[in-house]
RNA sequence: GCGGCAGUAGUUCAGUGGCAGAACGCCUGACUGUGGCUCAGGAUGUCGCGGGUUCGAUCCCCGCCCGCCGCCCCA
């Protein structure tokens, strides 16, 4: 074991692969800012207790996935500060909604965030433990309409936008309500009870499950135990009347902007922050880990966590997940991307004008590949081939001259051309 | 964290208890300012790491690491 690798869980990201993900954060910024969202960036680490009493001590997450440490204490006197890697970004906004008192400009706030989050999970084709979410998040006091059904609606249907733009076909989003904090402890009961009957016929887990976490029992596979589920009260049943019209109305917007999704009883997220409006959006072939995205409301985080009353909802997106679904997809998203021309000096004695060249072409915004004069011009071809559209010859005659050689990959077309107009022919 | 399958050249993968292999890719030349096609030649490597069995282990056994599949959970 003398070499290093990259820890379990964690990769580079290489070329051309990069390029892809900076078209997607691309295409997710511009699609931000049409909806008139601003970035925000929240540190990396947060003290622990953030998660702790905002995403909840029981989930599974704060539990017992997150990669948490001592900091040093600064004085003798001080205690010795948890600090944790975020796992998610969502209460690290919210965070920073309180402390800098974004909910007293009376205005909605509207943030989106691109960057890595940490989870200490066995690692799977698409989950890692370093993985990087693109999120956002509508959230201000409720007097800024934070509340509406229609912000609920908006984030969903710019959501498609989002996922069509970026060319992923073939997602289905599924959409759920949990009601209140009340709704969902109602429902707990209610299926607690109605389990007692039947959980005897069911899997190990399931029976685990109708002791521990009766909303789990809803996320299993076992074909046999679908039937007996499929009987179970829904959460839907029972929501109080302001949660069923708001949901209602979140549906009948959607309906109206033609945005497609299927009601799923059974979606019942694992984050205690969620309330009302849960949503997912999922596609075939990730294998076990088939949401690209996940979302909700989550009405009581911020004073969960101290700060005011402060509703919103918000998504994260898993972007590793984008990048399989496209590269799936659309093998050619994986292809390099080639520069506009390759400069080939003949003889070392050229270099020196082939870099003088290369500044000219780059300063005009064209992408140049810079050779070199030892190699034979054979050598230049094959390598120029490879990474760039056109070759440039640059011998002693076109130095004199003023007249390059070029040719054209794709059409295998040779000509000269003044070294005045080369820009402009490059960029053709 | 649990169960299962894998790890050999840059890549995709064969293979055998006794000299480490193919294809593609790479390098050189045929061809001294013209690539792609062709031909000739060349280099690929701690056979994941450590231990054990054996005269001898890349192969068999054990442990570890890492990846993948499923569970769990979630993005």
């Amino acid at each position: 074991m003398s070499t290093l690798k990259a820890v379990r869980g964690t990769r580079d990201l290489l070329p051309p692969e990069t390029a892809l993900w900076n078209r997607i954060e691309a295409t997710a910024r511009a699609v931000f800012a049409r909806y008139n969202f601003g970035e925000i960036r929240t540190p990396v680490f947060e003290d622990t207790g953030l998660f702790a009493r905002g995403v909840g001590e029981e989930t599974d997450i704060v539990s017992k996935e997150m990669y948490t440490w001592e900091d040093r204490a600064r004085a003798q006197s001080e205690k010795p500060q948890s600090l944790t890697l975020r796992p998610e970004n969502t209460a690290g906004v919210v965070r920073a909604y309180i402390e800098h008192g974004l909910g007293e400009s009376g205005q909605l706030q509207k943030l989106y965030y691109m960057g890595p989050q940490f989870r200490r999970e066995r690692p799977q084709k698409g989950r890692y433990r370093q993985f990087s979410q693109i999120g956002a998040e509508v959230i201000g006091p409720p007097s800024a309409g934070s509340e509406s059904p229609l912000r609920d609606a908006e984030v969903l249907e710019m959501l498609a936008s989002l996922l069509d733009e970026l060319g992923i076909s073939g997602w289905t989003l599924e959409l759920n309500s949990v009601g209140s904090p009340a709704d969902r402890a109602r429902y707990n009961e209610a299926l607690r009870a109605a389990l007692v009957p039947v959980v005897s016929q069911m899997c190990e887990d399931c029976k685990r499950r109708a002791v521990t976490n009766p909303l789990r029992v809803l996320d299993c596979k076992v074909p046999a135990d679908q039937p007996i589920i499929d009987t179970l009260p829904v959460i839907a049943d029972s929501l109080d009347e302001a949660s069923k019209a708001h949901f209602a109305a979140v549906t009948a917007a959607l309906d109206a902007a033609g945005v497609p999704y299927t009601r799923n009883h059974r979606l019942v997220r694992g984050l205690d922050y969620y309330t009302r409006t849960t949503f997912e959006f999922t596609h075939g072939g990730l294998g076990a880990q088939n949401a690209l995205l996940g979302g909700g409301r989550y009405d009581g985080l911020s004073e969960a966590i101290g700060g005011p009353k402060a509703p919103g909802i918000g998504f994260a997106m898993g972007e590793d997940r984008l990048v399989l679904t496209l590269l799936a997809l659309n093998e050619q998203n994986a292809g390099a991307q080639k520069a506009d021309a390759y400069i080939a000096p003949l003889g070392e004695g050229l270099n020196a004008a082939a870099l003088t060249l290369a500044r000219e072409l780059r300063h005009q915004g064209l992408w140049i590949e810079l050779g070199e004069g030892g190699f034979r011009l054979k050598k230049s071809f094959d390598a120029a081939d490879k990474t760039a559209r056109r070759i440039v010859i640059l011998g002693e005659d076109e130095l004199q001259s003023g007249i390059l050689t070029v040719k054209t990959f794709s059409t295998g077309v040779q000509t000269k051309i003044p070294r005045t107009e080369l820009a402009a022919f490059l960029s053709l």
